[in-house]
DNA sequence: TATAATCATATTGCCAGACAAAATTGGTAG
DNA sequence: CTACCAATTTTGTCTGGCAATATGATTATA
């Protein structure tokens, strides 16, 4: 099974949409940011066509706001959005794992069974990519076999916009442990092909992971607050 | 409450984004179609840019492909993609019905209650247009104050992909009955406030949309193999 | 002083035209 | 019928420009 991921964008407004993206999502650019397109241009060296051709599709994730004659911002979330993304990735994070347990061979618990267990091995050795890496191939082992691409797809535009809110990198650490409680049971689940409950504990994870960021952000706000007092 | 949906976009390329969707979505151009810029400028009598950043957007709502170097093509969707898309649609009404019924005030409900009886109205007069004012009328009302904004929108784009199956048209007549007392039950589980039961009709009512719509379209794949014979 | 009107500047919205690179088409030779 | 090649079409990208709008500063006014 040869997964060819995405090669080489070979389109320069592709190439201009990632780097953006990726400015965005790793807070390069801040929310609430004015993006000038003039400055994007000169920063990545391309004409404004690209690079407003590039806004529009990031205007479409969501990830920029772009008010008519005044130009693109950089997306913030409210509180009230990050609990409804929360809601619905849990939802769907729930419907995916259900989908797996429903279709996946053998093969491919195996393989989640292997990821969580990298997992566990890079976060008991500090080793913090290794922990992104080996969540990204059990995150996509489940949503690349649950039987519904569409998931997926919406999944990630849910994803990188709660990533905006800037909270998750901080909390991950902290609720290492308890996150590997979590998908330890949730392979469990798996392995019993017991769809219902991989949905449940799926949706836990969600909804567990989401409390820890309102807690993050309940205390940035705080800060905020205190800082302008 | 005043609802001021969209008033006039007011830039041009909006415009041009809002006529591709509708020539789209309406059939004008057809799946599979390809669309080339220069024509559709004349068409439109707007420069290449505009063209080209509204068809960003529909490419970002998957409305239309753009394969580098060769254009955009509208959407085609695979039967898998269709059971897929309504598989969706499916959880999340479901979802936003469960969600309406936990939240709605007696109002609202009475709003859909009175929705629900103009639609039968205009079904039994024939009035096809009526039919679905009706039905937007009380579709807005559950999503609008189901709790979730993004579901609506996430909804909206899975909507107008489903509509490229263009199956659900022909379909509706013929389902209107059953489709009406579907949603008299679905009134009174919000009656009852009966969330649960909410969630279980609306996905039953879109999985018996599917099944018809499925129908049709295994009805016309056959009569493609035919004249291809 | 606070507010309102006015003007200068920055920025976006949109266009025309241009050209290279890639794809499509049509024809020709094998 | 296939394979290759030339002609044409179409996309990808850039430059430069101009009007309309927003922003910010300045001045006038209450």
């Amino acid at each position: 099974m040869a997964k060819l991921g995405v090669i080489h964008p070979d389109t320069l407004r592709q190439r201009v949409e990632g780097a953006l993206r990726n400015a965005i999502t790793t807070g390069v650019y801040r929310p609430g940011e004015r993006l000038v397109e003039r400055e994007l241009c000169e920063e990545l060296g391309v004409s404004r066509a690209s690079v407003r051709e590039a806004l529009r599709k990031l205007e479409a994730e969501k990830l920029v706001n772009i008010v008519p004659h005044r130009g693109p911002v950089v997306a913030t979330i409210s509180l009230e959005d990050a609990r409804q993304l929360y809601e619905l990735r849990s939802l769907l994070e729930g419907f995916a794992a259900n989908g797996f347990v429903g279709r996946a061979s053998d093969e491919q618990i195996a393989d989640c069974e292997a990821a969580a267990a990298d997992l566990r091995r890079a976060a008991e050795g500090q080793d913090q990519n290794g922990v992104l890496q080996a969540k990204a191939r059990l995150y996509d082992t489940i949503l690349g076999n649950c039987g519904n691409t569409h998931v997926w797809e919406i999944l990630r535009g849910l994803h990188s916009r709660i990533n905006l809110l800037r909270a998750t990198s901080l909390m991950d650490e902290e609720r290492l442990p308890k996150s590997l409680a979590e998908i330890d049971s949730l392979i469990q689940s798996f392995k019993d092909r017991d769809a219902k409950k991989a949905e449940e504990i799926s949706r836990l994870h969600v909804r567990n992971a989401s409390k820890v960021a309102f807690g993050y952000l309940a205390a940035q706000e705080a800060e905020a607050g205190a800082a302008k007092a």
